[in-house]
DNA sequence: CGTAGACCTGCTTTC
DNA sequence: CATTCCAGGTCTACG
């Protein structure tokens, strides 16, 4: 009895940790900027509330920011004012290490303030939130200039933040993403994690579950051991992301490929020595920190290009996610796609498409029928011979990227963000049929069942077309 | 300078 | 159930 008595003391004291992160769901959406694949640290965990009778789960997410473990909420609250009720929700963290967290905690007020308030505003520089102009501003900006697009999908997306990572992390994790899936990304992130990364203790309430959607198995649901009345106050490691010196020293290639890294193993040590030779991660910072101008985004691109396993995209995506250059968009296959669908009236993307071809059989000997598509008449997707599998060139990205900066400017790249994650599996879903991108599945299928081609309306994005979406997101 | 292959691996889809 | 395809590209070798 004691025990327990005692245990729900520290709960309480737990359910105090959580800190406001100080801004709304406008400017936030831990589902649409967490696991967007932009990070590839955030797991989804399922947590019981500690203070509702019938500990209703509601759902979290645990990451490390630096050498802290946080975890991040969204909770709402039914506040009643004059007969209304309203619905606010609060966006919370707290610090999960216990190496981290004590400090705050034993050491004397003053010093406990203090750290307390620098977490705050390292949790906050990580989400980018201090920027000048709030999100849902600049969705409105983008709105504007893009209704036709962006319009109708930013209720659909509304809080898709772009992140501001630490550097080293950001460009090591990207140069694994190349030719992969999300999935193995991060499988491989979180093993050089593990493998090379400082550990981080964290004390964890056994009645909370990981729920990780699809990384580590599904042990979810399993509820074979029924302890869960008992406070079994296990502790939980985590693993700080590797530092350079780290990965220069202690990593090498073989192991890295041992870890199932593919052909990438190389570039990790690689690239870390070298950085560590160009001054480690205050190297990066320097190119963060550099003033914000167009010389300066194409040095730090070209900077990070001649880095082992950096291409255009991959320094594109450590640009935009970690060095504060805003208007980069780093086009993959996914933005390609989607700027062709949505920002090509003229098939001016579509018509580059033609010479690019990735494909190991040879189709030289029975290439006989040449398909005779020199001048694509319509510019409805001219390119739809054999499905060889469309690889993006340096060109097509600088046509791609310098379209979509001429039309939401400085912050391209929040755009970018935005409708990025409006493709993503979950994010589609919740979109209404009209604006979904059609999928290469959808296209395939079509020509299936009868080559009927969806007809795109193909007009200029410039009309307010009279719809107004008015709210909501059907998560 | 601008384009074909090769390149690791595991998940999904199909034979 | 095994096979093939594809997944948020990059590097290298050639015209």
């Amino acid at each position: 009895m004691k025990n327990k008595r005692s245990s729900i003391k520290r709960r309480n004291q737990n359910e105090e940790n959580w800190k406001s992160l100080r801004t709304t769901r406008d400017d936030l959406s831990l589902d649409r900027t967490l696991p967007t694949g932009q990070s590839f640290r955030w797991q989804k965990v399922e947590e019981y509330d500690e203070n509702d009778e019938n500990e209703k789960k509601y759902s979290t997410y645990v990451g490390v920011i630096g050498r802290r473990v946080v975890q991040i909420r969204e909770r709402m609250e039914f506040e009643e004012e004059e007969e209304k009720s309203y619905e606010t929700t609060t966006i919370e963290f707290r610090v999960l290490n216990t190496n981290e967290s004590n400090i705050c905690k034993n050491e004397d007020k003053e010093n406990g303030e203090q750290e307390e308030e620098q977490v705050t505003k390292d949790v906050r520089a990580y989400f980018n939130l201090d920027d000048p102009i709030p999100l849902k501003d600049l969705f409105e900006q983008f709105s504007k200039a893009d209704p036709y697009r962006f319009g109708r999908l930013s209720a659909y997306v509304r809080g898709a933040r772009t992140l501001r990572q630490p550097p080293a992390e950001c460009l090591i994790s990207f140069v694994c993403s190349s030719n992969n899936n999300i999935a193995r990304i991060k499988k491989m992130v979180e093993s050089l994690c593990e493998k090379y990364g400082e550990e981080l203790v964290c004390n964890v309430s056994s009645r909370s579950r990981s729920r990780s959607s699809g990384s580590s198995g599904r042990d979810d649901d399993e509820e074979n051991e029924v302890n869960d009345k008992e406070e079994i106050n296990e502790s939980k490691i985590y693993h700080a992301f590797p530092t350079v010196e780290q990965l220069a020293e202690k990593c090498d290639e073989q192991t890295l490929r041992d870890l199932g890294f593919g052909y990438r193993a190389k570039f990790i040590p690689a690239m870390a020595k070298e950085l560590v030779k160009r001054g480690g991660e205050a190297y990066l910072l320097k190119l963060r920190d550099a003033p914000q101008t167009e010389e300066e985004k194409y040095r730090a691109i070209t900077e990070l290009t001649s880095l082992p396993g950096v291409g255009p995209k991959v320094a594109g995506c450590a640009a935009l996610f970690s060095l504060d250059k805003k208007s980069v968009v780093p086009v993959d296959t996914h933005v390609w796609q989607l700027a062709r669908e949505h920002f090509d009236p003229n098939g001016e993307l579509a018509s580059m498409e033609t010479t690019a071809s990735t494909t190991k059989g040879s189709a030289n000997e029975e290439g006989a029928e040449q398909q005779r598509h020199k001048e694509s008449s319509t510019p409805t997707t001219p390119t739809k011979q054999k499905d060889k599998p469309l690889s993006i060139t340096p060109k097509m990205m600088k046509k791609c990227e310098e379209m979509l900066v001429s039309i939401y400017g400085a912050y391209a790249g929040y755009a970018h963000t935005a409708l990025f994650v409006a493709e993503l599996p979950t994010v589609r879903e919740s979109l209404p049929e009209h604006l979904r991108t059609p999928t290469k599945a959808d296209k395939k299928r079509g020509e299936k069942n009868g080559e009927k081609k969806p007809e795109k309306k193909k007009r200029k994005f410039l009309k307010v077309d009279g719809e107004n979406k008015s709210d909501d997101d059907g998560a």
